[in-house]
DNA sequence: ACCTCAAATTTTTTT
DNA sequence: AATTTGAGGT
């Protein structure tokens, strides 16, 4: 069956984990494993086994996760069944089963499903009615706290104290009466969705008796009501698949408790553990400080994970000296790596992740004022946009007039002159009167408050729009869809003008945002007449099912269990963008260079954070989530311009001296090693000294090291950087003049130098050429080097390689690998020139002359790190690698030509490997990339940079060694008498 | 008394 | 950027 191809792709532990006939099978993935790749192979060998769709459920956590998962399993399958699996959020599956089975339990049909915003709403108007102290927003959190843990008999006996604290007073006050108010407006919240469904599910267990798997993604994020709902999907078959990273726990605040993994060893003892344990994704330095940070936590069980590709170039770990010039830091970094790597990156291959969006301002600002396109996720959600929650709220109460809080917030807006006053008090009566707001104003009992005229008429008014918009909804022939209520609504409380006069400039934008509202609702719309937003369940005997819900509540279910920050920027996917994103929305992906700033105390940890070692764990999750450059930075003064200190993460001395201080140096030696884990071609040399010409600085060296200010005794180290070698590095005057002086020079022109790029630029071919000219090139900026006399030359150079550029644009040969779609239709035509240049055997030929990496064809040779690379910066002649811990047989390795190791496919490319991968032509075995020039390159154009200031790695041999243990394991402490979990070894 | 608008203040992480 | 606070107007 397909299920040969279906194995093809993976690793040994992953090829066990996939096939195991194993019962209940515990798969535990370290960063960057395979995870995915694993979890929906598996999900498809599962049916090609003989499985039913209908019959499979699978858990993940994000929408984006289950998105993703369906896609990549809809690959697998290649037949469209993927559609038919009961896959999604927990939330979501839940959601589903109770609009069907609800009515068992008593849920109304057609519940709503209460936000977070709707919960701090019913919380606030709570804590103001009685005159509580306790803050709404911590109300909120314990009581959604309390919620996720109150289970079965996994629930710990929860003993209450005899004297009860005026806290535990009001909170138990807020519970109960918020509970109320949920119900009387028809509403879930995201923890009844689980807690009903487990109700439900506890009595009337035939509902999921089809079921007979049940696959559950991050499950080191489960909290307790999600693992008994597990268990109670699979309660037919028991047939659990789990894939998780303790390490990677990052929602203990959202009440995930790493211990279910023990606890499901409990409940289910034959469970098999896999671990996968080989990292595909990050360079070898970057894993290793990874995990000497994530060691740090003495409760931690130690697991083995084992970088596949080279060492690297080292983190940076680099102090600014504040937040402003961390921001203006990262930006030249960007515009560096690009530059100096002749576009071998593009603004998608950069992250910065944040631990609070907060930080996200200033850098955001650098970045718009330098004129980088990014994308921010994990910020604002698109559906909590003030301008789109209006909308929404009216289609809410349009779809459930007893929604209290979606009633009390469209009220007055537009303004109808009914202000906070009339609101609440109409609340109150409505509260008191025990029936909505919506009975109460629509006229059907007397109210004893009288409003003011102007109010009167206002929540007539309103009461009028529900009224027609329901009428129409229900009228069978008007056949009003979403998208038309949404234009009825805009139109009836004339929203566009409202957005104008309030908005004014800014208006535009909101608009858009609407008009995206009504795109997203169409496209909603159209998901469900296909079919592709299946909400049905298979028929259980005996049990009648409700019918299908509306459109309408459907789409608003929808958009409350989204998460998505959908791209307000139309058309994001065709401009290259820097990402921008929390470290927890940033959990699952990956890119080539990642930043992480902010790593002071205070914000890793985070100040109010209440568990050390998760946030430990937070920047673990950062760091691996780079592949080929890791930077953090640490500005020594926080936001409110207080003295800041580094983060105790990392503050170790052993971990700081695996850490560089600034940027790395980005000359061919480090260039290839990035191609290498990237799996990217080289580009061409002409590129890059076109690309950096328009550097500030060829090296990270514009910000001090020690974060001082750079303004103050220029002289001195001016006369430092031009003598003696051993200047202290960094402390340089800003080279901003120097940029300055050399546009206003632009203007004129040197043939001589101009003529020498031009034909360098038409004999694209020869790379010895090229060579030649680029260490020429190269060399002449060093003759120029005085800012203070910024050669003609250069600045003409710089003139000429930006019309190139621009007219390159910013495509280049690494989208030909990684980017899904679209990337692989619309190739540049620069782009395939680099190709045919890296296919061409006669170029190939020249590449070896001079020594340009070769390609390596067999998975073996990146075994051994050649003393060259190894040494590279790491201050030791040691070789750096371990073993590979298996060989890959000859045709599993033909498949992955180009230095990689990967038998797994990198989420950047999901797309089946090019038959002609661009650079391995040869088949014979290779040596590692190694560069005899570079030497020489370097002597010319970095004499004044040394490394003086890299601290000695006495103990690299150490720490590069990454310790094997066996029992990987995930319980948290020995000494409960608990046993680790066999590896039952393939073969 | 009540509504509106402008200014000051503050911001963990998410289904 | 969103929420809260204060001044001014109806």
């Amino acid at each position: 069956m397909a299920s040969d191809g279906l194995l093809a792709n993976l690793n040994e532990s992953q090829h066990a984990a996939v096939s195991s006939f194993a019962d209940t099978l515990a798969i535990l993935a370290g960063p960057g494993s395979g995870k995915t790749h694993t979890l929906t192979s598996r999900t498809a060998w599962l049916l090609s086994q003989g499985l039913q769709p209908w019959n499979v459920i699978v858990a993940t956590f994000t929408v984006k996760a289950a998105r993703e998962m369906k896609e990549r399993i809809g690959r697998l399958l290649d037949n469209g069944l993927e559609s038919k699996l009961i896959l999604g959020t927990f939330h979501s599956i839940a959601r589903r089963y109770l609009a069907r089975y609800g009515y068992l339990i008593d849920i109304q049909k057609d519940f709503g499903i209460a936000d977070s915003a709707d919960s701090l709403a019913i919380i606030k108007r709570i804590v103001k009615r009685e005159k509580y102290t306790i803050d709404p927003k911590v109300a909120r959190s314990r009581i959604s706290g309390l919620k996720s843990r109150k289970g079965g008999e996994n629930a710990a006996p929860f003993q209450k104290p005899l004297k009860k604290t005026i806290e535990m007073q009001e909170l138990d006050g807020c519970y109960e009466q918020y509970e109320e108010a949920l119900k009387r407006s028809n509403l879930l919240d995201y923890d009844d969705l689980l807690l009903r469904c487990v109700d439900l599910l506890r009595q009337y267990p035939s509902c999921v008796s089809n079921v007979e798997a049940v696959l559950i993604d991050e499950f080191q994020d489960t909290n307790l009501v999600q693992f008994d709902l597990m268990r109670l999907f699979a309660a037919q078959r028991k047939r659990i698949t789990i894939v998780g990273d303790p390490d990677q726990s990052i929602y203990g605040f959202r009440a995930a408790e790493v211990m279910n993994y023990k606890r499901m060893l409990h409940q289910y003892p034959d469970t098999v553990t896999i671990a996968l344990e080989e990292n595909y994704r990050s360079s070898g330095a970057i894993l290793l400080s990874a995990l000497s940070v994530i060691k740090q936590d003495s409760s931690r069980v130690d697991k083995s994970l084992q970088a596949t590709h080279t060492v690297g170039t080292r983190p940076v770990l680099r102090k600014l000296a504040n937040a402003h010039q961390e921001a203006e830091w990262i930006i030249t970094e960007i515009q560096r790596c690009k530059g100096m790597t002749g576009h071998l990156l593009d603004l998608n291959d950069f992250a910065i992740l944040l631990r609070s969006s907060s930080l996200s301002r200033l850098i955001e600002s650098a970045l718009g004022k330098s004129g980088i396109a990014y994308r921010m996720v994990g910020g604002l959600r698109f559906y909590d946009r003030l301008e789109v929650k209006i909308v929404l709220d009216y289609l809410r109460v349009i779809s459930q007039p007893d929604n209290n809080d979606a009633l009390a917030r469209i009220l007055n807006v537009p303004s109808r002159r009914i202000g906070d006053a009339t609101i609440k008090v109409l609340l109150d009566e409505a509260e008191q009167s025990k029936i909505t707001l919506w009975a109460l104003i629509g006229g059907e009992q007397k109210m004893k408050f009288k409003p003011s005229t102007h109010a009167k008429n206002g929540l007539g008014e309103i009461v009028n729009i529900v009224h027609t918009a329901r009428k129409q909804v229900a009228d069978p022939d008007r056949k009003i869809d979403t998208v038309g209520l949404i234009k009825f609504v805009l139109k009836r409380i004339g929203f566009e003008k409202f957005l104008e006069d309030h908005h004014g400039d800014v208006a535009k934008g909101r608009w858009a945002n609407v008009e995206e509202l009504i795109t997203q609702a169409s496209d909603f719309q159209s998901m469900i007449t296909t079919g592709y937003e299946e909400e049905s369940l298979p028929e259980v005997e005996g049990l009648q099912q409700n019918l299908e819900s509306d459109s309408l509540t459907r789409f608003l279910a929808n958009v409350a269990l989204a998460s998505e920050v959908k791209n307000d920027k139309d058309e994001g996917a065709q401009t290259p963008q820097v990402t921008i994103s929390t470290i927890h929305a940033a959990k699952g992906l990956e890119w080539p260079v990642v930043f992480i700033p902010g790593a002071y105390q205070g914000s890793i940890p985070h100040s109010r954070a209440e568990d050390e070692n998760e946030e430990r764990r937070l920047l673990y999750v950062a760091m691996t989530r780079a592949k080929a450059l890791l930077y953090m930075s640490c500005p020594l003064k926080n936001s409110q311009q207080e003295q800041s200190t580094l983060s105790p993460f990392l503050s170790a001395p052993s971990l700081l001296r695996s850490l560089e201080q600034k940027g790395p140096t980005l000359r061919s030696l480090e260039l290839q090693t990035i191609a290498l884990i990237l799996r990217r071609p080289l580009p061409s040399f002409l590129s890059i000294s076109q690309a950096s010409l328009l550097l500030k600085s060829e090296e990270d060296d514009i910000f001090t090291l020690n974060g001082e200010n750079k303004a103050f005794n220029n002289d001195s180290q001016w006369q430092n950087r031009s003598g003696s070698p051993s200047f202290n590095m960094g402390q340089r005057p800003a080279q901003r003049q120097k940029k300055d002086f050399m546009r206003s020079a632009c203007d004129e022109v040197n043939m001589t130098q101009a003529n020498r790029y031009l034909t360098t630029m038409d004999r694209p071919a020869s790379f010895t050429v090229a060579q030649a000219q680029f260490v020429t090139a190269r060399s002449l900026p060093v003759g120029a080097e005085q800012p203070s006399r910024p050669s003609k030359d250069r600045a003409k150079i710089e003139h000429l390689a930006k019309q190139k550029i621009a007219a390159e644009g910013q495509g280049t040969l690494l989208n030909f690998l990684g980017k899904p779609g679209v990337a692989h239709q619309k190739r540049s035509r620069s782009e395939m020139e680099l190709v045919e240049n890296f296919r061409d055997p006669k170029r190939i030929a020249a590449l070896k002359d001079i020594n340009i990496p070769q390609p390596v064809t067999s998975r073996t040779e990146t075994v051994g790190i050649l003393p060259v690379l190894a040494n590279h910066r790491l201050g030791s002649g040691q070789i750096m690698s371990r073993p590979r811990p298996q060989v890959m047989s000859d045709t599993e390795s033909k498949s992955y030509v180009f230095l990689s190791s990967s038998p797994v496919r990198c989420k950047a490319a999901p797309e089946p490997e090019p038959a002609l991968p661009p650079v391995a032509l040869t088949t014979q075995p290779a040596i590692l990339p190694l560069i005899r020039p570079s030497t020489s390159m370097h002597s010319t154009t970095t004499s004044t940079h040394t490394t003086t200031t890299a601290p000695q790695t006495g103990n690299s041999k150490r720490t590069l060694g990454v310790k094997r243990s066996i029992n990987s394991g995930w319980q948290s402490k020995k000494g409960q008498g608990f046993v680790p979990p066999t590896i039952r070894k393939p073969k």
